[in-house]
RNA sequence: UCCCCGGUAGCUCAAUCGGCAGAGCGGGUGGCUGUUAACCACUAGGUUGGCGGUUCGAGUCCGUCCCGGGGAGCCA
């Protein structure tokens, strides 16, 4: 194929563009016919939000027959010439000079209109809800994101760490994890429980992992700075906006480092990313400030502009008695918070983000570092306006003695967690990491209040579509 | 899993007290001297989510199931 100019090219230098001949294949998103032999097409490829405007002289026979073809959904190449536009809305258009349709959609079964349709619709059609202005700035940003995500780590020096996706562990000794087996359900095993896994693949019981935190303190232990990024699977029956069974997080993990450094880190790696946005994706996030959240770039420039909140647990809990408003579920120093507390923290009361430190030690799992008091754990929430928990981290229990006790405290076997105990008997070092959670980082930088629509196809209880 | 709300044309929605099922957009046809969610006219398009019940009569009331949304719990 000839050599094609993305549209976003054009447009980052429409005066360079001026009087030249460029080749541009795209998606037709609207045709708009003047009788005086005159058609419009708004022409997207996908590069940016904008479309390019074509116009088709219909008077000239290359491209009069072409004209109206070019329907809603059609995939095109055009080859014109790029000239100031005499009309309002866009100073550049493409004047066309001959049209390739590689493919036709059928206006009347094309389901995409030039309105508005609800992302409830939009689900119902994964396969054609990346060509929508919400969806494909989504997926740029998305993209932006996971960019600037590994830029950041990297210049950082962590390295970039690959932990498994099937194990024989969940991490957190809680929550449901999805089992991972060869064996075929419609077909039991003809031996006894015990017997059974033998015919298995791994020959024991092994999930899809929920965290890579325990083999990213491996690393951490070995490499010094790591960090994982990848897919992260629970099985928990939830239904709600901020929950998928199939998510990305983005887990770091240092040695010789404490919950401020912890703090420190998180608070450079959201100013980072957030930054990077701001300064490369701005056409899209205006999007999204005026069509979906009206407080979007002020809530960003305060991350950028503005260090975290942080306020221990206990400090949360005295903030939250002395609140003026009544929550449905009472405020006590053990309790967990509850997701209005958090909302009234990061929303109302601090009106930013902000970290909770020092949580009591029996809300939290066992390899979170015992503080002096005996009674917290070194453990990190990053809360945000709007989305909630986006970061939950800590430094971990590196004195071998302590994690052995809070693995009995929380019901956990010692020995089914062997090498991690033993990572504290040779050359065992102050550590600490976090997750970040990729959508709820999309879902905080656009503004967008389900989770379903910041991944391109989400996983849900009884979803698994496309 | 629990609580609340909803399901009417391809999409977004309306339909008063239980009384003839509608509009806009989209589609088709025709018109319009460069349009901007173009505009104007005409036109096609319905098992009102499924099943059962009450009633002379049900989109509307009752039961039940399915699906969707919001909230809660769990967490990232």
């Amino acid at each position: 194929m000839d050599r094609a100019i993305a549209i976003v090219e054009i447009f980052k230098d429409e005066s360079a563009f001026q009087g030249t001949e460029v080749i541009v294949r795209g998606w037709v998103r609207t045709r708009r016919d003047s009788k005086a032999g005159v058609s419009f097409v708004e022409l997207n490829d996908g590069s940016c939000l904008k479309n390019l405007q074509v116009v088709l002289d219909r008077n000239r026979p290359e491209t009069a027959t072409m004209a109206e073809r070019l329907t809603t959904g059609s995939a095109v190449q055009i080859r014109g010439t790029i000239t100031p536009s005499p009309g309002k809305g866009q100073s550049i258009e493409l004047l066309a000079q001959d049209i390739v349709l590689f493919g036709w959609a059928d206006p009347a079964r094309y389901p995409l209109q030039k309105k508005r349709h609800s992302f409830e619709f939009l689900r119902t059609i994964a396969h054609l809800r990346p060509r929508t202005n919400t969806l494909g700035a989504v997926a740029r940003i998305r993209n932006r994101l996971s960019y600037a995500i590994h830029t950041f780590f990297q210049k950082e020096g962590f390295f970039y760490i690959h932990t498994p996706i099937i194990t024989t562990s969940d991490c957190e000794g809680a929550g449901d994890v999805f089992r991972v087996t060869t064996l075929d359900p419609t077909k039991p095993s003809l031996g006894s429980s015990e017997s059974a896994y033998q015919e298995d693949f791994f020959q024991k019981p092994t999930f899809l992992t929920v965290s890579g935190q325990l083999q990213a303190e491996i690393y951490a232990l070995a490499l010094g700075k790591v960090y994982t990024f990848g897919p992260t699977f629970r099985a928990e029956n939830s239904n709600t906006s901020r929950h998928l069974a199939e998510f990305w997080m983005i887990e770091p993990e240092m040695a010789f480092a404490d919950l401020n450094d912890d703090l420190a880190l998180a608070q450079r790696l959201l100013h980072y990313v957030v930054s990077d946005l701001l300064e490369t994706a701005a056409d899209d996030l205006q999007f999204f400030a005026r069509f979906v959240e009206p407080s979007l770039l002020d809530s960003l420039k305060t991350v950028v502009q503005e260090p975290f909140e942080v306020i221990t647990y206990t400090e949360a809990v005295e903030i939250l008695k002395r609140a003026d408003v009544s929550f449905a579920f009472p405020v006590e120093w053990g309790a967990d918070l509850q997701s209005e507390h958090e909302r009234y923290l990061t929303e109302k009361k601090l009106q930013r983000p902000v970290a909770i430190i020092d949580f009591p030690r029996d809300l939290k799992p066992f390899y979170m570092r015992v503080n002096d008091d005996g009674k917290t754990v070194a453990a990190m929430d990053i809360l945000v306006p709007r989305v909630g928990e986006i970061i939950g981290g800590s430094q971990r229990e590196e004195r071998r003695d302590v994690l052995v006790e809070q693995m009995h405290r929380k019901g956990i076997s010692p020995e089914a967690y062997a090498w991690y105990v033993e990572l504290r008997e040779f050359g065992s070092a102050p550590h600490c990491g976090f997750g970040l959670g990729l959508e709820r980082l999309v879902q905080f930088v656009t503004g967008l209040g389900n989770i379903r629509e910041v991944i391109p196809f989400p996983r849900t209880p009884g979803h698994a579509d496309f």
